[in-house]
DNA sequence: GGCAGCCTGGTT
DNA sequence: AACCAGGCTGCC
């Protein structure tokens, strides 16, 4: 494998070659590099690849050096492409921008059609690429905005700190090496910090880290949903 | 646009 | 036994 090339939450393994294999992780999907010479009491391998000395490197053996593909509930998916133009055009084509790049003036245009509640609106990967239901309560905590605000009537001093709070959320959020819920594991098998240090995702019953109002959880868009009451309006 | 459905496994 | 879960597609 070359590279990696990522759009939102859709990644593409680049072989050498320019074969592309577009890989979309699902809720438990991991990428795992694993040593040994098999993978014996792993569950849920889907696919293995032997990795292959990197050209420029020394010569070491990679012989039992393994990149696999881990999806116990097979939400995820794998499929193959010639290029990665192709899976841009094919695969990716109804993507909308990616959140960490979105600006104001972008996320304005995103948003200015739309009357459903902002949550489903930041779901939302053909408007918005890159926020999961873990970021976009924390973005909208942050922005101080109920995930129920019907998203066309924001003002724009409100998508201002809104793209500001995607921007600096899914920034923490990488920092922290991702979040870690229930299943999330980095390639190297280690768990996300994010949710140590998140406002409201997952701590719903816990008070508010700004006012202390106990945190309520309900449904929105279908998507389980932590939110402040007093503080998100 | 809302919604069921796709799956498995862990928790209540 | 019932409920819950970082996502997404396709059907009304």
């Amino acid at each position: 494998m070359a590279r990696i090339v990522r759009r939102g939450k859709q990644l593409a393994l680049i072989a050498r070659d320019g074969r592309a294999l577009a890989v979309s992780l699902g809720m438990t999907g991991r990428l795992l590099y694993h040593r040994g010479s098999g993978w014996d009491g792993f569950d849920h391998v889907h696919a293995a690849w032997r990795l292959s000395r990197a050209s420029g490197e020394r010569n070491r053996s990679y012989e039992h050096r393994w990149l696999l593909y881990h999806d116990p509930r097979r939400f995820g998916e794998l499929a193959p492409f010639p290029s990665i133009d192709e899976t841009r055009r094919k695969r990716w084509s109804a993507l909308g921008p990616d959140a960490l790049a979105i600006g104001p003036a972008a996320l304005h245009a995103a948003l200015k059609a739309t009357r459903r509640p902002i949550k489903a609106t930041l779901l939302d990967q053909s408007l918005i690429a890159g926020l999961g239901n873990i970021y976009a309560d924390e973005a909208l905590f942050r922005t101080a905005l109920a995930p129920r605000r019907i998203t066309c009537t924001l003002r724009p001093a409100e998508t201002r700190r809104l793209a500001e709070a995607i921007r600096k959320t899914l920034t923490a959020a990488i920092h922290a090496g991702g979040s870690t819920f229930r299943d999330y594991l980095d390639p190297l098998g280690g768990a996300g910090g994010y949710l140590a240090t998140g406002a409201v995702y997952g701590r719903s019953g816990r008070p508010c880290p700004r006012c202390d109002l106990a945190l309520i959880r309900d449904q929105v868009a279908q998507r389980t949903t932590v939110w402040c009451r007093r503080c998100q309006y």
